[in-house]
DNA sequence: AATTCAAGATAACAACTGTTATGTTAGGCT
DNA sequence: AGCCTAACATAACAGTTGTTATCTTGAATT
């Protein structure tokens, strides 16, 4: 096993700890029994706490790459919008762990403008990417023309990232689909007048 | 001053350490020194530290109340739902401060079932308001009849909220107006067909 | 004037935290 | 065979945490 494959499996190991017990209940130790082993480990493998942090932050991120690459762009136009966007929809487990994990990360950067820049830094790294969705669209003119593709992209992230809220804060959530549907319902507004 | 004047003046302390310096470092120590004495007085109030911060939580609630009875329901129909779900954009400094201490909040209660629970409570009381008004509105004909209240509250606050996180994680986050403007689209899409 | 009690200060407690230094061990290189 | 280094274990450190018990004080009540 590489170097970096056992980072990944203590990062792994600080996931689990958080997701079951919360951020602040992660602390070396935690981590390491969760590994099945001591601290020497943990110690071994990142230099800091925060350098552990940052890297299961870092992890936030790359998995919800993965998950839209995983969701491949075979369609295009108005369902290639809805599945991009569904990729940050808690419709399965691994998105429900990922949300934990965000919304955890997300309170402990309250007041360390540091971890929020990071925070924003990796909001606007998927942010882009809807950006130029809706740019190339508009330049085909498959949408509506007074769509600002900058200011829609934060409207549609904003859905998203709410409907997404509301699994954690609802005692009967949403459904995948009408999760989907409510994003659906966003989307054709931006392709014409008539649903 | 009465007792639970004292009370509030303690969690007002708690809640400018948390909104500064994050969650996890409002000990009952830096309350205290935010505060402008000792521990003595934080013990003397609350019991524990889950005591005091449970109470802090409850002020989140309170003071979105205080908000939305502010904005006070002086209009009707299309306004009146535009302005009582403007009520949770953070557009002005104190829902600002709202809402930090809630986004610190609900990412502490990850792995903490009682304060998850806790926060699914306060948000399930807030969204039965937006409930009422829109089976009021659809008795009254007044929005689509195809209109389901329940779902249609969750989508409605998941895009407040998920507006609301725009704020936190954009270098650039959308204006007040802007907020308003997509709240104001998504209510208008309930009345009728046209725009 | 004596008593009572809330308000707050102070100090000590054990538990836990991140960090660091030092030990052990096993496998690869010369 | 000898050496070296990566991979871990162990232990001790100083600091911080929540909690608790004990003290002081001052004002209200009797």
């Amino acid at each position: 096993m590489s170097h970096d494959d056992r980072r990944l499996e203590v990062s792994d190991a600080a996931w689990r700890v958080i997701v079951r017990e919360g951020l602040d209940r992660a602390s070396m130790r935690a981590v390491a029994q969760e590994l099945g082993c001591t601290t020497g480990v943990v110690t071994h493998y990142f230099r800091n706490k925060d350098d552990l942090l940052l890297f299961a932050l870092h992890q936030v991120t790359a998995r919800l790459r993965n998950v839209m690459s995983g969701t491949k762009q075979q369609s295009e136009g108005r369902d290639r919008l809805v599945t991009l966007l569904s990729a940050f929809l808690p419709i399965d487990q691994e998105r429900q762990e990922i949300l934990r994990v965000w919304i955890a990360f997300l309170g402990y950067a309250v007041g360390r403008d540091g971890l929020m820049a990071e925070h924003r830094r990796s909001a606007g790294e998927l942010r882009q990417i809807l950006i130029g969705e809706l740019t190339d669209l508009r330049k085909k003119g498959a949408i509506r023309p007074d769509v600002e593709p900058e200011s829609e992209a934060n409207v549609l992230l904003a859905l998203a990232n709410g409907l997404s809220l509301d699994t954690l804060l609802q005692a009967q959530p949403l459904t995948p689909e009408q999760q989907v549907q409510a994003i659906a319902r966003s989307v054709d507004a931006l392709f014409g007048d008539r649903e």
